[in-house]
RNA sequence: AGGGGUAUCGCCAAGUGGUAAGGCAACGGGUUUUGAUCCCGUCAUCCGUUGGUUCGAAUCCAGCUACCCCUGCCA
């Protein structure tokens, strides 16, 4: 039998450990568990961004690892911030980083007719009574953190009262907002969401699942445990500021007929340096205009890195590397840079291109001769291979890479000294032509017809420059990005909508690239040589026009800048 | 102010009583027809702070301090 040659996903062979790999292990030990059963619960009101990814690696890379389950579970319970569009990016994201969800899709919808019967249960142990507060004056009867609270007039309502009066907001016979249905517990407890939280609300709205059915919608604290319980969910993780609803999720299933009691951990939730994971913040820029949508190659959107370049293995490993902990944090973009530079630094093919053309002639080459120079895919990969690279008299090299005059750390070329062009000839400027604003419009240069593939007694150049044929190549546009925000926290600013950097795009229509980059596929990925890695945008290329966006500079030493 | 949490290198993060992993960043040096990659080296006598227990503490105890979350019929 052959074995397969590399194992699939090979880079996460080894697991990662953290608190909850730890609480498993105990819990596997110690038989409160045979089988790890996580998942996986978005809401379906917005597309995911990177911190989602944390999440999903951390769930998904947990039945992975474990050889247990993960499900998706859409926690649809708030129809009017929903829309079906959203859960169909969902999948396509949680798909293309990687993952495969148990079974099929879930909604909590799924169980809105046993939850409804769970809050009947309720209800009959004279657990949950009908409120008709209003919206304020719950708020106010809430008390404070230094408070307690009071209790509803309602709140000592018949059992069969609340029987009726719930039967009738399911039938629509109540407005919004005039009644609701309370879980009765405790208004002094120092858990604000103890104090009768609100398990059931009216809300005249479709929702995506269950179209008009129902009008009344149970909230998150009181489905969600039940959604966990009644999956099999073992392991219910979520983010830190859950916390304290933990202790209603325990409540809820400590008080009805259910199997299983799952148990919630709680990780701290992703910040990343210069990017903002608020869906609130995210859709006024999607609504607002200032991104091309949620797919903006400047969004730390799931779908927005994809268009960016960012590869699915470059977000695993992120996620991987930045750990799983409580701690708050604020992770620096170079983190996530460097595992995407990592990966295509490996598996992107080589090419060159010119941003920023300056024509270069060359005197000594004959005029109407081309040559086909050869140049490899990948300096470590010779598997590779090659392509014939189009070498004629005038050739266009990236105006940064010429000056009349440098001191002795430029290593690019200069007037009067020479430089070796990538893959070809060592050449010397001789002179150059400027226009009225004294900008160099082209340089003369002569080239050493016995410096091909070698090296020339006494014509050592300090450096190497990328250029490109400039009758045979092809005209693609560049896009350049910076962060989208001027500051490392946006998410802290006053007004975050100011703090937008306006010139986080940079267009170049016209950059000359190898002629075959012309032929490139949406989203395939190239290193441009001495430049960056980019990648043939999926939504504005066609057939006639290759746009590439930059998915991240080459790293710099840091000498360079001081020349 | 009540409750729930967290404090280990610039940023993440291991460590669970036996004398501070690793990654990112940074900084030196080497290789190089990419100022890339790669390679080698440097980078916490110290774990928020003050006391205590112990032969021995980042790890145990006590007191401070700082920061985050909680008063939606959002999730």
């Amino acid at each position: 039998m052959i074995m397969p040659v590399e194992v699939i996903m090979a880079e996460e062979v080894i697991r990662s450990t953290n608190f909850i790999t730890q609480i498993i292990d105990d819990d596997l030990a110690n038989n409160r568990c045979t089988k790890v059963h996580t998942r996986f619960p978005p809401e379906p009101n917005g597309y995911l961004h990177i911190g989602h990814a944390k999440s999903i690696c951390l769930n998904f890379g947990l039945a992975r690892d474990y050889n247990g389950e993960c499900n998706l579970r859409f926690d649809d319970t708030n129809p009017v911030k929903e829309d079906i569009e959203y859960v169909e990016s969902i999948k396509n994201d949680v798909k293309w980083l990687g993952f495969t969800w148990s079974g099929e899709p879930k909604y909590s919808s799924d169980y809105f007719d046993k939850l409804y019967n769970y809050a009947l249960e309720l209800i009959g142990k004279g657990l949950a009574y009908v409120d008709e507060l209003s919206p304020d004056e719950i708020a106010k009867y809430r008390g404070s953190f230094t408070e307690p609270g009071k209790n509803s007039p309602y709140r000592d309502r018949s059992i069969e009262e609340n029987f009726n009066l719930f039967e009738k907001m399911k039938n629509g016979e109540f407005k919004e907002g005039t009644a609701c249905l309370r879980a009765k517990i405790d208004m002094n407890s120092p858990f604000m969401c103890m104090r009768d939280p609100v398990i059931y609300r009216i809300k005249f709205a479709s929702h995506h699942q269950t179209g008009d059915k129902w009008c009344i919608y149970p909230m998150y604290d009181f489905t969600h445990c039940i959604s966990d319980a009644l999956e099999g969910i073992t392991h219910s993780i979520c983010t830190l500021e859950f916390q304290d609803n933990r202790r209603l999720y325990d409540w809820v299933l400590e008080h009805i007929t259910i199997d299983s009691h799952p148990h919630q951990y709680e990780f701290s939730r992703l910040n990343l340096e210069y990017s903002i994971t608020s869906k609130r913040k995210l859709h006024l820029l999607v609504q607002e205009g200032y991104v091309d949508g949620w797919d903006d190659p400047r969004m730390t959107t799931i779908s927005g890195l994809r268009r960016r370049g960012y590869t699915p293995a470059s977000i695993r490993e992120f996620c991987k590397r930045i750990g799983v902990s409580k701690q708050d944090n604020n992770v620096e973009f170079s983190a996530l840079e460097a595992c995407i530079r990592e990966d295509l630094n490996e598996h992107a093919l080589r090419r060159m291109a010119v941003l920023h053309p300056l024509k270069v002639v060359i005197e000594n080459f004959p005029e109407g001769k081309t040559e086909e120079l050869e140049g490899i895919n990948h300096p470590l990969k010779e598997e590779l291979g090659s392509r014939l690279l189009p070498f004629s008299r005038e050739i266009y090299i990236e105006q940064d890479d010429f000056r009349e005059e440098a001191n002795k750390k430029f290593k690019r070329l200069v007037l009067g000294k020479e430089v070796r062009l990538r893959y070809g000839y060592i050449i010397k400027a001789e002179r150059c032509d400027k226009n009225e604003n004294g900008e160099v419009t082209c340089v003369y240069c002569t080239y050493l017809p016995e410096s091909l593939g070698k090296d020339v007694p006494d014509h050592k150049p300090k450096g190497v420059i990328h250029w490109v044929d400039a009758h045979d190549n092809a005209d693609v546009e560049v896009r350049l990005y910076q962060n989208l925000f001027n500051t490392p926290k946006p998410g802290d600013a006053e007004d975050f909508l100011a703090t937008i950097n306006k010139d986080s795009l940079q267009i170049i229509a016209h950059a000359k690239a190898e002629r075959d980059l012309g032929k490139a596929h949406k989203g395939e990925s190239f290193q441009f040589e001495r430049t960056g890695y980019f990648c043939v945008d999926n939504k504005l290329s066609t057939d006639e026009l290759k746009v590439f966006n930059l998915t991240v500079a080459l790293k710099e030493d840091s000498s360079k800048a001081s020349v």
